[in-house]
DNA sequence: TTTTATTGATTGACGGGTCAATAAAAAACC
DNA sequence: GGTTTTTTATTGACCCGTCAATCAATAAAA
């Protein structure tokens, strides 16, 4: 009893259940049916909605990077000062819709994803490339001179602090990564200010 | 013709050849074939050796791992002060051994094998903590206090460091990926002096 | 009757692991 | 010292499971 227009709603429980399926297993190595079957429909419909494998993975990435980008858009919505603005942007990358445990599985796994296929690669580029724009605008009024670099090394620390966080089984502490990460900013700010 | 004594030999080209594999594939989704193939071998007998695809690749791990750690303590050799501990610390995870293409992609994918094998967890988990032991020990007479935090940032960095390079195309540069962790480390030094 | 939704069954490839067979050293035995 | 036995090295062939992808068939809208 086929109900019309279950295109969009399919598509999402797929991108919906990869994720899942990608941090419940770690790993790229889930099977499309595995993937159907906790979305709730066969393998077979999955074939037909994406075309393959690879694009139900890129689907994924897309989604995740676009929930990440409308949170970086929300909190510097309400950002005031430069200041602000680059802890909104720090902060987001800590919020406890992406900084979860089937999540951050699945950011490792994209960065694996981006040495095979090139879409990946590319998906990925401009998440960092954008995510360095936003950090040296909000830097730029509060930091004198190689704005840059602080901002390569603030990027950097986030996606170590991710990364690290992949191998520890306790639940993931936003409030502390988010301490890590702007102490450094401190810093850099009380050396500007000198 | 069957020499003798080959055993440590065929051990030790498997590894190797896990590694190059890993690194130009860029995953784990290497065959047991093609790494048997790499170091000269049929997979019969990298089988016979290891006894599976795992054991292969928690040996390549351990060998990365093991030739880590002899490079820090090779740096740590030469240093006299306690700054140039830190430092020979932070060199030492970019000396051009160990900040190579092929490489920085199997650390990328150990990462991922951790989140299967617990033998794999439990390596790497040995590795960031003898690393943070290394930072800490060479730290505290250096920061007054937080060292404990500091280390950990310094860490995360390094790690973020090694994950942003494995997304770019460019020959990493060991210079510059140094100076960006250091440049970190001078500026919790110069607060400490405040 | 054409389009959309849906799946069970099937195919075809790939890959990990096993095994029997071959051969040459080394060790044991007389 | 020569023969037998055991150990080590090595591989081609094979088995078996898995899985991505395809397809034909069914059914309900439009």
């Amino acid at each position: 009893m086929p109900k019309l227009g279950m295109e969009p709603i399919r598509r999402a429980a797929l991108v919906e259940a990869t994720i899942h399926e990608i941090g419940a297993h770690g790993t790229l190595d889930v099977t499309v049916g595995a993937i159907a079957k906790r979305a709730g429909m066969s393998s077979a419909l999955a074939h037909h909605y994406f075309g393959g494998k690879e694009q139900i993975f890129l689907a994924a990435m897309r989604h995740t990077l676009t929930l990440y980008g409308a949170e970086v858009r929300r909190a510097l919505a309400t950002a005031q000062t430069p200041l602000e603005r680059a802890e909104a942007i720090v902060g987001a990358s800590f919020t406890s819709s992406n900084f979860r445990p089937d999540v951050i599985a699945a950011w490792l796994n994209f960065y694996v994803l981006a040495q095979t296929v090139p879409q990946a690669k590319r998906l990925l580029t401009i998440y960092q490339a954008r995510l360095r724009s936003n950090l040296i605008h909000a830097l730029r009024p509060l930091i004198g001179s190689n704005t840059s670099e602080v901002a390569s090394r603030i990027a950097a620390l986030i996606d170590g602090v991710y990364l690290r966080q992949s191998l520890v089984k306790a639940v993931p502490d936003p409030r502390q990564a988010t301490h890590q990460v702007l102490s450094y900013l401190d810093l850099e700010l009380e050396r500007s200010a000198r």
